[in-house]
DNA sequence: GACAGTTACTTGACTAGTCATCTATTGCGG
DNA sequence: CCGCAATAGATGACTAGTCAAGTAACTGTC
């Protein structure tokens, strides 16, 4: 029987120096960005959306009643189409934005924000700021 | 007709000084996180895991033999125990991992890394370090 | 004016994070 | 001992991000 154990033992030490500066950083980082999305998830979480449904919301709003092809949402995001397309699902059973084909260039969606939508995100302007801050 | 849009642009103006400091910060640390997260990723991704896993990995590496506990893992991980259930399934069906009743404490599972799981581990460290310093 | 390539999405199949709920154990107070 | 709260995980139902394919509409070319 040879007892292996050691071996681990000796990478785990190797590793250690690493450890310390990039990785560190690293961590920090995904870990403030983590702590930030769960405060500001829990101030829209009680309106009854998620953070990447607010910041739909938003470009849309931006964008006013001209709308917005769905893969431009996607650019402003940094995030795929198919994740954009499910993302307008949801919020169109909620009744927040309304899609409809362009009629210059049908393969385009354009997506505009509904009264719902925008009331929402004014609703959700204050509480939003004050949790930025924290 | 009332034309309604003109409300639309109001709210519009009003958002805009907000966005300014607070939020610029916000939006600029999910970004950056995103792209490092890319990045990693795609390191890891490469040796078919995700980060989550990869994570896992390292710290049950640095448990060595004695193994962990499910949800210390989440602790270490700030994350809640149904993830971390489901990430050990995904690496244990992998053989990365191996997960055992503990014979005291019949409640606990503890979670093991395999010698295939550390040698990914050894492989994918400078690719990893390389990657971080970008 | 047909057809090949491109563009704009959509769909399917996974991985993952979150909450609520459920089960198996443990351990304590009576 | 017995019962009951607390602890450790597992499971179900959603939301979301990613890649690979698929489809419909447009565009340039011959």
């Amino acid at each position: 029987m040879t007892r292996s154990p050691s071996l681990l033992e000796i990478e785990l030490r190797q590793t250690r120096p690493f450890r310390s500066r990039v990785e560190e950083g690293v961590v920090g980082l995904f870990r403030t960005a983590d702590v930030v999305r769960r405060v500001l998830g829990a101030v829209v979480g009680a309106r009854g959306i998620t953070l990447q449904q607010y910041n739909v919301l938003r470009i849309l709003r931006g964008a006013g009643s001209k709308g917005v092809p769905t893969l431009e949402i996607g650019e402003r995001m940094v995030e795929q189409a198919p994740g954009v397309t499910r993302l307008l699902d949801r919020l169109e059973i909620k009744a927040l934005v309304r899609r409809e084909r362009c009629r210059t260039d049908r393969r385009q969606v354009l997506c505009r924000i509904e009264p719902a939508g925008a009331r929402l995100l004014t609703d959700l302007e204050r509480p939003m700021r004050d949790a930025a801050r924290r």
